[in-house]
DNA sequence: CCCGTTATTTATCAAGCGATATATTACAGC
DNA sequence: GCTGTAATATATCGCTTGATAAATAACGGG
């Protein structure tokens, strides 16, 4: 569980591998907020091999989320301050530095204890998708976790439909769920959950995940309260999906 | 102005250079959609050279959107059927041959008529809105133009900070001051359109774009009826959106 | 203070890259 | 057909890349 203290704004920002994020908001089309350089010992240092793989581990977290997969490994030892074979002593490969990031950035991304938020049915739907949105932008709001899933989703990593699967089970699907029990509809059990419907969940998924795109892709300022958009979001979402929600699933269950 | 048959489904789209992409849809979580290899002859043709950067400018605009600016040079020309020296009489730096492709993908893909949809008053803005949607949806559901947008956009190329611009002054201002209109709310002369109304409207364009994103970076199946989709965006916005909107307008009127 | 371990650097390879120079050959005009 | 032009291919350069081998030096233990 990570501890976080509230974010009412997304200025200064601390990502979740508990490295500095120096993100330039709040300017008109700022550039590319980048994670800072760790350090740039001009000396040779020795350090312990656990201490050393911490540092390689996390500037290459960084450093790929900012150029991409085809970073050089020189340009990524450069920031590092040390040299390139070095990295070689801690990687039998590129490749296989690039799985470690992808699993330092995928696993334990996903809270177990975000899964019971949206079903909870003794709070008002609003509150619980509010609350449950309010959680996982504190994992997703994030440089290097949005650029990474990017390119590794315009690359056709595996792992990224793995994770939207995720989305579907944990978010989709008992969104449309809880929907249908808010304004009396057959359950999923009567009548399965149409792919429109579905259609109608990413539509507040979208809203919430193009403004990190926005953000962290496009380098342009969002919203300063991100706890209030969000909410204007979920706000937005329950006033106006109802009427198109019932209308599918009449249809389907008809 | 593009000619264009209606889409009732993106299965089978049509890309606007006029290539054929062949899109898997429809099966759950279909491999990356990609443009189809133009023509790979085996033996050398000699073409005249207008057709022949014709050809080189279409598959690389295919080839890059595919792998990215990164993708090498000598894969491009295999898949033009043509050795790799060759492109090189034709555009004298790759970077050229990118800058071309940048040209060909983002001009004259805003179509100026677009401009007079939204503040047309004369119709009801739901329709205004779905109308505007689904022409621009012509342009931007596609596999090229969306794959470039985010290459570029996480490589920090300024012609994106551009095009963002004109979808803040020709869709998100207009889609504010329409609403102000629609709602009675102070006109924008009056009381300014603050940065928490934009983010509403950008809640709309990001239901609308991470369609497009899930689909053509992720591989995801999508709606099957587009336009359909999209009147449900507008539908469940414009049902949901005035509360908030109304918030935000008074509190910055005083 | 010395010495051995090993973290780190220097030196280097082989393949791949963008780009250029030179050799071929397809086609138009006679 | 023959020939000249130029579209295309072959050969190659110089640099960069991921990766390896050998040399160096930082630190801990005696």
């Amino acid at each position: 569980m990570i501890h976080y203290e509230s974010i009412a704004k997304i200025v200064d920002f601390k990502n979740n591998n508990g490295m500095d994020c120096e993100i330039t908001m709040n300017k008109p089309f700022p550039m590319t907020s980048k994670c800072t350089a760790k350090a740039a010992p001009s000396k040779r240092k020795r350090m312990s091999p656990e201490e050393r793989e911490t540092l390689i581990v996390d500037e290459a977290i960084c450093f790929f989320a900012e150029h991409g997969f085809e970073g050089k490994t020189r340009d990524l030892a450069k920031r590092l301050g040390i040299t390139q074979p070095l990295l070689y002593r801690y990687f039998p490969s590129k490749e296989s530095l690039i799985e470690r990031v992808y699993q330092e950035v995928y696993v334990q991304r996903w809270n177990p204890d975000w899964d019971d938020l949206i079903p909870d049915r003794s709070r008002p739907l609003a509150d619980r998708l509010a609350a449950f949105y309010k959680e996982y932008a504190r994992a997703v709001y994030d440089y290097v976790w949005v650029r990474i899933f990017l390119y590794s989703g315009l690359k056709g990593v595996d792992i990224n439909d793995r994770y939207l699967g995720i989305i579907k089970d944990k978010v989709l699907i008992p969104v449309c769920t809880e929907m249908r029990h808010e304004y009396k509809l057959p359950s999923p059990d009567k009548t399965p959950i149409e792919a429109e419907e579905l259609e109608l969940a990413w539509g507040l998924h979208g809203m919430f995940f193009y403004r990190a795109v926005r953000h962290f892709a496009y380098s342009l300022p969002v919203a300063e309260d991100i706890d209030q958009a969000i909410e204007n979001d979920v706000s937005m979402f329950l006033a106006g999906a109802p009427k198109v929600h019932k209308r599918i699933v009449k249809k389907a269950a008809g």
